[in-house]
RNA sequence: GGCGGGGUAGCCAAGUGGUAAGGCAGGGGUCUGCAAAACCCUUAUGCGUCGGUUCGAUUCCGACCCUCGCCUCCA
């Protein structure tokens, strides 16, 4: 039935085509950290989330070209730069590092392409110069240069499509201080903005003066150059719908470099946010989780990213240390299967390798359908079922246990969940477990129990199976 | 005020005009020396409230209540 992925600009759900004729190539875009601290969860939701799209698209065989720019030069960035009295690149360098340590923690592919907003001065100031030249923008007296958003609609452009926006109704500059720039429009957004006394060392020259880019004509200079002036998707967090991709669109296609007919981007995606313990993620709260604050409480990246991936991207998801919990016993259940599985395979010949395709096709429909994950699950769980009963009957070949392993690892593909690391238990342990076997052949139960005791203490649990005991660390 | 999400079992969360997936947690059972794991059974006559349409609504329509988000630099 093909892709079909909610579109924001639409406010439907869609039938996905690519740009590509050939329909291989697919270019996605997605904005990336503001380096000026660590990433915090609900950051993070986002790359899970755009990190499953992009597993899926290359699921389904397309050609995935994936960019995702990091912001290292912003007002917060300038103002830690300017308290830490590190250099930009420093304190940037800190904190991107960071983000793709984090980001390997989840298990999320590399973008092949990273681009830093500081490495790209040359194409954003030529963009700039070309909304310039098409009278789209203007210097302003402060020699910030803005973008006009009369002017881009007086010649007919839309602007507040991606948004919704109704100009009427809009209570525009609320919450900014009009008198606070020299726009000509308090709506306007800044494309350039001239040097500060507070920028410190943080300037670009440029023919405007010395100055930095404004917020979003990074996304667009560097979106274009890596994927072409229009292209497939673009994806975000839903707080970047307005104004962050709405003036992108209207920078990027106010410079004309599409073809006839072409938008910047066909189709945009935005993940909602998250609620943490049931209230908006904020400091004062003690909500406030970094992808590191949940590491460092014992939780491993794979659960995080089960627990991220275990709702649908649109819905607003309630993340709690409860669900992490009980993330981690899903994650159990799924590993367990699998260790009886390779244990059951054993040698079993790689050649007979065939994938269930039932659960493949149930799989694969429902991410199809606008990546119902929850869906996906259901088919995911029911398949564990079924396979332990078999196991549990003994009903299970070598060879289809072998197959179903390698069913798991097409799914894991998309899942990026891994499989069960089976630690070696430390010789100890395995004298202590051989000490019980003994005392247990003697029908000396205490003692069986006092040793198994001793194991849980050393956090290896004793499992008991038809084949002999085996250690599962705890 | 404008725009847009939500309200489904103890918790998380799918879904459908025809009678409620899946996960976690709970209860009972099988297996086990006892456990663990697994399996089986069980936990919403009900899907925010009140009306309406319909043979039939949780699903469509209307009103209302509650809740969350965005409305200029926050994923």
């Amino acid at each position: 039935m093909g892709l079909r992925l909610y579109n924001t600009l639409t406010r439907a759900v869609e039938t996905f085509t690519p740009l590509d004729p050939a329909g291989r190539q697919v270019g996605l875009y997605c904005c990336g950290p503001t380096v000026y601290d660590y990433g915090h969860i609900g950051n993070f939701r986002t790359f899970v989330f755009a990190d499953l799209v992009r597993r899926f698209l290359e699921y389904r065989g397309y050609t995935v070209r994936h960019v995702m720019n990091i912001t290292d030069v912003e007002d917060k960035i300038i103002r830690r730069v300017a308290e830490t009295g590190l250099t930009l690149a420093a304190y940037t360098g800190r904190y991107e590092t960071a983000f793709f340590e984090d980001a390997q923690a989840l298990n999320l592919l590399p973008p092949h392409h990273r681009p830093r907003a500081t490495e790209h001065m040359g194409e954003i100031i030529a963009l700039v110069e070309r909304l310039l030249a098409r009278d789209f923008a203007y210097q302003a007296a402060d020699g910030s240069v803005y973008f006009s958003i009369d002017k881009y609609r007086a010649a007919g452009r839309p602007y507040g499509c991606l948004a919704k926006l109704n100009f009427d109704e809009m209570r525009v500059g609320e919450r900014v201080k009009s008198d606070e720039y020299a726009k000509e429009s308090v709506a306007d957004f800044a494309l350039w903005k001239a040097r500060a006394p507070e920028d410190g060392a943080v300037f670009w020259p440029s023919p405007w003066g010395d100055g930095r880019p404004g917020w979003h004509i990074e996304c667009s200079a560097m979106s274009m150059k890596l994927l072409g002036p229009s292209f497939d998707l673009h994806l975000g967090g839903e707080d970047l719908i307005f104004p962050h991709h709405e003036d992108e669109i209207a920078q990027s296609e106010g410079a004309d470099l599409q073809g006839p007919g072409q938008p910047f981007v066909r189709h945009w995606l935005h993940g909602a946010h998250l609620l943490v313990e049931g209230r908006k993620m904020s400091k004062s709260l003690g909500n406030f989780y970094t992808l590191r604050d949940l590491l460092a409480k014992g939780f491993n990246g794979r659960e995080i990213r089960y627990l991220l991936l275990s709702a649908h991207y649109r819905e607003s998801f309630n993340f709690t240390i409860e669900g992490l919990q009980g993330a981690r016993s899903a994650l159990g259940r799924i590993d367990e299967c699998l260790s009886k599985l390779e244990e059951r395979a054993g040698a079993a010949p790689a050649a007979a390798t065939e994938v269930d395709p039932a659960l493949l096709e149930r799989f694969a429909a429902a991410l199809e359908d606008d990546l119902n994950i929850s869906a996906a699950w259901a088919a995911v769980f029911d398949w564990i079922r079924d396979l332990n009963r078999r196991l549990a009957e003994g009903a299970l070949t070598p060879t289809q246990a072998t197959a179903a392993l390698a069913t798991w690892r097409r799914l894991d593909a998309v899942l990026a969940l891994g499989g069960p690391t089976a630690a070696e238990a430390p010789a100890p342990m395995l004298a202590l477990l051989e000490a019980r076997q003994a005392a247990r052949r003697a029908k000396d139960f205490a003692r069986a129990d006092a040793f198994r005791l001793e194991l849980k203490s050393q956090g290896w649990l004793v499992e008991d199976t038809p084949k002999g005991p085996r250690l599962k660390r705890t």
